[in-house]
This record gives C-alpha cells, structure tokens and sequence, in this order.
DNA sequence: CTGCATATCCAAAGCGCTTTGGGAGCGAAG
DNA sequence: CTTCGCTCCCAAAGCGCTTTGGATATGCAG
C-alpha cells in the first residue's frame, strides 16, 4: 500500500492525501478524517526513502562506536547510552544506526553517513585528548554532539559531560578525610577525555592536602574486570600497598574488589574503594545499600539528554552549541571505611 | 556531488557511469577506471535512500531490543553481540538500524520496519516460549532469523541457539561427580527459551543420577548482580543450604560469588559455582586461569555468524531455513571443588 | 449579476539513483 | 556493398514521496 494507490482508493489526488497526513491546513478536516481514516485501516506508513529522497532528510541518527584497538573491547555502557537515546529517537520517529567500527577506521564512516546522506546527525563517543574527530565532522558539516569533552580542541561545539575532574577531586578528598594518606588510582585509558580529566581531579585532591603523586599506584588500562584484578592485586602486592582505591568504572572495581578478598582482606575495613558508577541497569550497586561508595551518573539519562540536543540542532541548525556539565553524586556504601590504624 | 554532476564532469551519460560503478560489462575497462578515479577524487558514493528507491532495497538489518518489561534492563549481551554482527554489515556495506522498544510493543517496531521499507531483514533477540514474534514477521513477509529458538512455535525458521540444555546436563553432572548432592539454580527469567531449555537440562542432569528437583534452591529472574546475589544469599541462609549452585550469566554469578563471600564462605572451596559464560569483551572470565567453572559459548562469534545467514537469505529468499546449533564448552575454573564433607 | 477573497483540491516537477530498451559504430562474414 | 553481431554507450522511465504553482468552487459584498 503506497500512497498513489491510497489515493486512488480515496478519489483524491497524492497531494491532497499527503498533505492530509502531514498535517497541513489547506485539506479540510472532513477529508483529512477520512484520509487518517483508510490510512489505519490499510496501515499505511510512507516509504522511509521516498520520503527522505523528497526532503532530503534521513530522520536517522547515526552512532558510530568504536571497539578499542588492540583488545576487542566494547564499552559497556553504550548498552544504556543507546537505551536511553533510543528512547527519544522513538519519540521522534526517528531512527539509530549503529556502526561498529575498530578505532581509527571512523573518519570514512563519517565522510559515508555525510555523502550517501544515511543519517542527519551523529552522537561522538569516546572522545579522546586532542580528539580529530571534532574537527572532521565540523569539516564534513555533519551535525553533531559529543559524549564526553575533548581536551585541547579549541573549537567550540555541544557536549554532554558529567564533572569527572570534580567527582574525581571529591572521592579523593572524602578518602582523605577518613584518614588514608596511601590512595590508589585504577583509571580507563588515559587517551580517553574523562579518564585524563578523572586523573587531574585525583591528583588535585591529593595536592590539596599536601600528599604526594606516586606513579606506583597509578595505572590505566582497558576497564575490564580482569584489568581491575591485576592492577590492584599488584598495588597491594607492592612494598607500600595503598589503604584505599580510587576506580573508575564498577566493572573493573569488581575485579578489584576481587583482588582485595582473594588476599584476605575485607573490602571496606582493609582496603577501602571508591568507584565511578554509570548506573548501568545490570550491575545496579546494591539495592538497599550500595555496594560500593561511588561517584554516580546515569550513563542513560545521559543518552536521554543529548540525542535530545541533537535533535534540536538538526531542526534548528543555526541554534548555538549547547554545554551541559552534570555532577555526579557521592553515595556512601560499604566499601570504604576509616583507614586501617598502623 | 551526485551521480549527474559526476557524469557531466566525465562527459558520459548517468546510465554508464552508474554501470561502471556498479561493475556492470557492459562498459569498457577504460571508461571503467577513468569513471572510478574521478569518483575516489570527489569520494563519491550514491545517496542511500535514492539507490534504495531505485533498487527496492534498504541495504540496513534491524535489530529491535527490548528492554525487560518491569525493570529497565537492557541485556547486557547485546553489546557484544551486536559488535559481532556490525563487522558482517560493515563487510558488506549494510546499515545496522536499532530499535529500542519496550518488552510487548514490538510488534508495531516490526510491521513499521516492513511498510516504511526500513530494513531488509531482522534479527530477532531473546525469543520466549511460543514467541509470538516469529508468526508475526512470517506473517508480515520480513526475513528474520532467531538468536535462539522457540519451544512451542512450530513453524520452521532460521535459527542459530547454543545447546542451552546440553550445556547445563553437563555442569549438573560435572557438579555431581565432584561429590555434590544438593545443586541449586539461579536461573534468567524463565520464559525466555533459553531459560527455559537450561532448567530442563538442570533437571535432566539431576534426574539422571536419581536426584531429587527442589524448587526452594530454584530461582528465576533478571540476570543482574544484585539478582544473583538476592538469590544465592537466600538459598545459603535456608534449612538446607545447597553445596553447589548453577547460574545462567557472569553477572549473576559476580552477585552469587558476593553472597557467598559475604557470609564468610569461600567459593570453591564451601560452595562450588558453575556459570554460563557469553564470553563479555570486558568481562573475560579470568584471563590465564578461568574465576569461574563455566560453560562458554561467544556470544560475540553468534552475532557474527547469525548475520551472515540473514544476508544470505536476504540475497535468496528462497534459501530454506538454516539451523545453527552449538555447543558451549566446558571450562573448568576456580569456583568448584569437590563437595564438603559432612 | 459581477468581482474578489477564501477554501479546497490537483497536475506535474523533482529528489538521485537503477534499469529497460534501444542505437551508434565497427570489424568480419557473405 | 550489405548484413550480422559485437561492443560501448545513451535517453528516458520509474521508484514513492513532497511541494510548487495553479485551478476550481464557494461565499459574500457591492
């Protein structure tokens, strides 16, 4: 059912009856009852290509996520990103493309969405320091808005991004204030924009109260649970274990979680950790009472937030970039306690 | 750039330039390689939706995820299955379209994908007991194929499942040659066929050996963490705690471990844990000795191959349904152990 | 009855591609 | 010198929609 023979049917011409559809005033409301009407009945939808060939609009969004090179990682929180982004897409009609790309193959995926006109817009994962991807997609003239920040591009442009430096800044401080003075760091890689910025924050909370930066208890790698597991299984093996970890994802914190009970110790009485937490719906921290102390933002709300903005900018292309920086909140769980007395 | 502006350029008409992009003989080599050089020069690539217009074919897969009724949760299995699908459809230039729904108003996802022309084909995710679904895109005409099947649809389809049944059997009898007697399960919702296929084989493994089926060491419900630890914290707190416990996702188990941990027991040792395991990039079950006794099937090599039957059927509908049926591996890891003495 | 808005509808062009149905041009065969 | 059979190329139709630029009808004032 197409709309030449939905017109036919109704004894109106296609203009007539599309315009019924698309809500244009210069159709009667009789008609364009009568219209919906058959519509529903033959469940009529307009041919996503014909349509957009006329418009010249795609009314799709593109996703392009990496897996990181070397390993073949996928980052788990894209799960609830695009649960929630997909959401509003539905809301709007509109749909997600994905495309599953090995790091740095990107740049021909974007140049394809733009000229084979496959979607009007595209969510940047991952941005990275210096990311290229800003300036290249500025270039193509692809509209788009950014998960995350990219240290050191100078152009200005529409992020989403949770305060990583802060929340960072603050699980040092409250560590501090329980009286450790040795804090590990277990971060993502630190290529990655909110892996650097959570490194800043720790070492400002660290500086602020006068302790020193030790590179021995700093590692960064692939957010893995087995990562977790060897990174702090060797901080603790060290000569100067630390009494407490600061980890940035709840994945690799129960690796390090792991790390901690397969030595005998107790989590939150021998070693305390703080994690970062993305809220993800399978790994929710406890439920009455969290697991884990950590710093959370909803990774979800989040793809809610900013396919929202996307939207906006590709309806109003001349709309200015937007910035939201969300913060994320501390919540106290069991596994941090006061530092244990030597 | 499009194709009427290339040709002009080239002094040739659309219908051979079209052809000698497209390898069709009619053109001569010659023309051929001038056309595909101006074309790399200017990176020319058709426009989707005009190319599928002409063609009838959207050149895209649909992948509709629901996210569990009740609950939030979005598998977390589909990151990594999709990651395997996406490098099919990036090797053969086809579009991933995603839709994320909630659990029941798929129907309305699917018949939109057959009338607006979306995609060419779908990939049905987490099939129930007599899904519904797989009547319902027969009905609609939209190539499918199943990642897992459905007990109870009698119609022959495209599957590809692991041998959920067999799989569990094995660990049942694995657990019960070491000794143990009273074996419970953690369970995924149990209308999902999966689910549903594992208990029997739980059942026949205990059956087999002339054990007797408990229903208060049986759980079923999402696999999350905290699922997994609600569960396993329950059975162990009961009359008569179980000495090995069978769950049905790593995630569940990370609860299960927890539970078990948190109540001054050892795993392995105290309590033995077989698990299923998808082989999730980030949640590698160990990386030189396995955590956990498993049994394994990469649920990232099942989005590769199911991919590649449905563009086989999309290229030849009349290509009789294909059966794909493997069998997951048993790991043996550090969570089983003989069964404690009484 | 005429003239002029206003309301309602329509024919046809156009979006960028593929594909049908030829049509030159040319060498070889008759 | 035809004629046939290739090879290489092209004009134009068509995919299903939107949208421009009218056309027709209706109502009301003059």
């Amino acid at each position: 059912m197409n709309l030449k023979e939905l017109s036919e049917k109704l004894g109106l011409s296609q203009t007539t009856v599309s315009r019924a559809l698309n809500g244009y005033p210069e159709v009667s409301e009789a008609t364009r009852e009568k219209v919906q009407l058959l519509a529903k009945r033959h469940n009529y939808s307009p041919n996503t290509r014909a349509k957009g060939l006329a418009t010249g609009r795609a009314h799709a969004i593109g996703h392009v996520i990496p897996t990181a090179r070397r390993h073949e990682v996928v980052n788990p929180i894209f799960g609830d990103f695009i649960a929630g982004a997909g959401e509003v897409y539905a809301a709007n009609n509109f749909d997600m493309v994905l495309s599953i790309v090995e790091g740095g193959d990107e740049e021909k995926v974007y140049r394809a969405f733009k000229t084979r006109g496959t979607v009007d817009g595209v969510i940047l994962h991952g941005p990275r320091i210096n990311d290229e991807r800003i300036p290249l997609l500025q270039e193509i003239g692809l509209p788009f808005v950014v998960h995350g920040r990219a240290s050191g591009v100078e152009t200005d442009y529409s992020w989403l991004d949770v305060n990583n430096r802060r929340a960072f800044t603050r699980a040092t401080e409250f560590l501090i204030d329980l009286g450790h003075r040795r804090i590990g760091l277990i971060n993502g890689l630190e290529d990655m924009d909110f892996a650097h910025r959570r490194k800043i924050g720790y070492e400002d909370g660290l500086k602020a109260r006068g302790l020193n930066i030790d590179p021995l208890i700093m590692r960064s790698d692939e957010m893995t649970e087995s990562n977790g597991y060897t990174a702090a299984g060797e901080m603790l093996d060290s000569e100067a274990p630390p009494t407490a970890i600061l980890v940035s994802s709840i994945i690799t914190a129960l690796g390090t979680r792991r790390a901690i009970e397969d030595r005998g110790l107790k989590m939150g009485r021998d070693v305390s950790v703080v994690t970062y937490d993305d809220s993800l719906s399978y790994l929710a921290n406890g439920i009455d009472v969290p697991i884990f102390t950590a710093t959370r933002s909803s990774v979800r709300d989040a793809g809610r937030q900013l396919s929202n903005l996307l939207l906006a900018k590709i309806s109003d292309p001349s709309r200015p970039p937007d910035h939201i920086l969300l913060e994320a909140e501390l919540t106290v769980g069991q596994s941090t306690g006061p530092a244990p007395s030597t």
